[in-house]
RNA sequence: GGCUUCGUAGCUCAGCGGUUAGAGCGAACGACUCAUAAUCGUUAGGUCGUCGGUUCGAAUCCGACCGAAGCCA
């Protein structure tokens, strides 16, 4: 039976349609869930909307337009969105669904009984956007928030509150037992740091809210957006209604995060498991942010990149290579256009298009399309092999390890080593010299090499890859590293007259169409003026 | 202010106690011509933020400082 892995992102709140920075998150955890499953494991990528943030509500009224209408159309574009981002979630849920309220609520029943819940006033300027309460001291002048800079107002609130300071000595425990529980490290630190200072209860219900999801305790409350929200992860493993499938996929084998939500994450979400006597996430991956041109993606300044217009202009492919090449998991990444380009030309377009396009140009025009057979291989074969194999050992260590940029660039590394070992033996001269058998086993070496490299890019670039495969004549099959060798070769065609997976940029006397701008056209521009 | 990180070639990054500090991109020059004007090779001289310290030996450990980012409910 194939090992599980349950993997997640955060549910965004859904004010507006999600931008390029938000895709990030969604693109690396889907390179996860797709490596994994290639790797063999039985995965479920869950991911979501949450529908009950206050603000969200407020964001409705504003418009004018009924909560729930609005909520679900802006989940909608959620799903849309992820969906041209070639997104494979398994499950999308949304915070309105029953089976999420049964959930919600019997988390918030278990530390209720568990003695966890109790009553109290609560006054404070308030944050609708953060949905958290500031100190005094925390606010900007005119008691503005420092995060949204809007102002907090003072709300003062009998309602629950989560004995969280309960938790603080098991969850020091728990953090210092399991090193591998926060990555990376130095979000770790942070963590723990934050646990010397001491925790303080927090509330966990509203009683000015009508949008959200009732307490069990009492029908005027509803329970705080936060606990409400952390909960899906439950829900999208099977809680509470179906226990045989929660016995399989929990605990959680990784939520993956943003940087600015880990408090929630690494403090209050163990401190709810331990409460409601559930196991804990056996990890907390936390990435960072994807600027645009060095400044903070922000929709309502128009910074940001609308991500579905992008994909319609380039591809899913092109624009999820850049992100997880270009952008290190941990640190924050930067996006530019200009960048986007250089990326795509040297690496997809010159250095992988190109490769497969002189392979099988080759193939076609001198072996009928058809695999060449393999003869004696010599030294510079059985180099390129070794290579591949070096690149793949890596690749997977640093996949493990969330390096993805790394890892992708393993896969490239092959592709690079292809080219190298192409212009090293010279298929076309030993046709020329007619040595037809030698050239036969190179262009076969060199076809491998492209379909390792294939496979290793499948999570990054699941469509091109397919027809990188397909245009190697191999039978449409899902990836599978386990039984990837090294010289797998039964005869097979390839596919004639394929358009190119990843074509060059036009002006480059490429495929017509494209967008992309030729790199050396744009100096010789440069230059004339 | 406290804490946590980061600062390595023009750019993006790797190295994290041990021979002359690496890769990719970009640049220059050369080669080749199977190919999507692509590819391959060579070169490009970065005091590894600054100043001290530990060590036989430090980008790599310690301290201070400068600059940047994050966290402090």
């Amino acid at each position: 039976m194939k090992p599980k892995f349950y993997v997640t992102t955060a549910i965004p709140y859904v004010n507006a349609k999600p931008h390029l920075g938000h895709s990030y998150e969604m693109v690396a955890t889907d390179v996860i869930a797709r490596y994994k499953r290639m790797a063999g494991f039985d995965v479920w990528f869950l991911t979501g909307a949450d529908m009950n943030s206050l603000n969200t509500e407020r964001k409705a009224r504003e418009l004018g337009r009924d909560v729930r209408e609005y909520v679900e159309e802006m989940a909608d574009a959620m799903v849309q969105t992820w969906k041209a981002l070639r997104i494979s979630n398994d499950d999308f849920i949304r915070t309105t669904e029953p089976r999420h309220r049964r959930a919600a609520q019997e988390c918030f029943r278990r530390a209720y009984e568990n003695g966890d819940i109790y009553e109290a006033t609560y006054e404070g300027f308030y944050c609708y956007s953060c949905e958290a309460y500031y100190d005094p001291d925390d606010l900007l002048e005119g008691n503005r928030c420092p995060v949204h800079q809007s102002p907090c107002e003072w709300l003062a609130e009998r309602n629950y509150f989560f004995r969280l300071s309960r938790y603080e000595a098991a969850l020091r425990k728990h953090i210092e037992e399991h090193p591998e529980f926060i990555y990376p490290e130095s979000r770790r630190n942070e963590v723990l740091a934050f646990l010397d200072r001491g925790l303080k209860d927090f509330s966990v219900s509203r009683r000015s809210a009508r949008w959200g999801i009732p307490t069990p305790t009492d029908p005027n409350q509803v329970i705080y957006v936060w606990f409400d929200a952390l909960v899906n992860y439950l829900t999208g493993a099977g809680f509470p209604d179906h226990p045989e499938a929660f016995q399989k996929w929990w605990p959680c084998d990784v939520h993956v995060i943003g940087k600015d939500i880990w408090r929630f994450h690494c403090i209050y979400w163990p401190a709810m498991l331990m409460s409601a006597g559930i196991e804990l996430p056996k990890k907390v991956a936390i990435h960072g942010f994807v600027t645009l041109g060095g400044e903070k993606m922000s929709k309502s300044r128009g910074i940001y990149v609308d991500p579905v217009a992008a994909v319609r202009e380039y591809g899913a492919d092109a624009i999820r290579y850049y992100l997880v090449r270009e952008v290190p998991f941990e640190t924050d990444g930067d996006f530019t256009w200009e960048a986007f380009v250089a990326r795509y030309n040297a690496d997809l377009a010159n250095d992988l298009g190109n490769l497969l396009n002189r392979t099988l140009n080759l193939v076609r025009r001198h072996f009928g399309g058809k695999t060449p057979p393999i003869g004696e291989p010599t030294a510079e074969d059985v180099a390129l092999a070794k290579a591949v194999l070096r690149a793949r050992e890596e690749y997977c260590r640093l996949m493990e390890g969330f390096s993805l940029h790394l890892a992708t660039d393993q896969a490239m590394g092959i592709v690079r080593e292809a080219n190298r070992y192409l212009a090293d033996t010279e298929p076309w001269r030993l046709l020329r010299d007619e040595r037809r058998d030698r050239a036969g086993t190179v262009l076969y070496h060199a076809m491998e090499a492209l379909r390792w490299a294939a496979t290793l890019l499948t999570p990054v670039m699941p469509d091109a890859c397919q027809q990188i495969r397909a245009q190697l004549g191999i039978p449409e099959e899902t990836p599978d590293l386990t039984r990837l060798e090294w010289g797998w070769a039964p005869s097979r065609e390839s596919d004639r007259g394929g358009t190119p997976p990843l074509p060059a940029p036009a002006g480059s006397g490429g495929a017509a169409g494209r967008r992309f701008f030729c790199p050396h056209k744009e100096r010789e521009d440069r230059r004339e003026r």
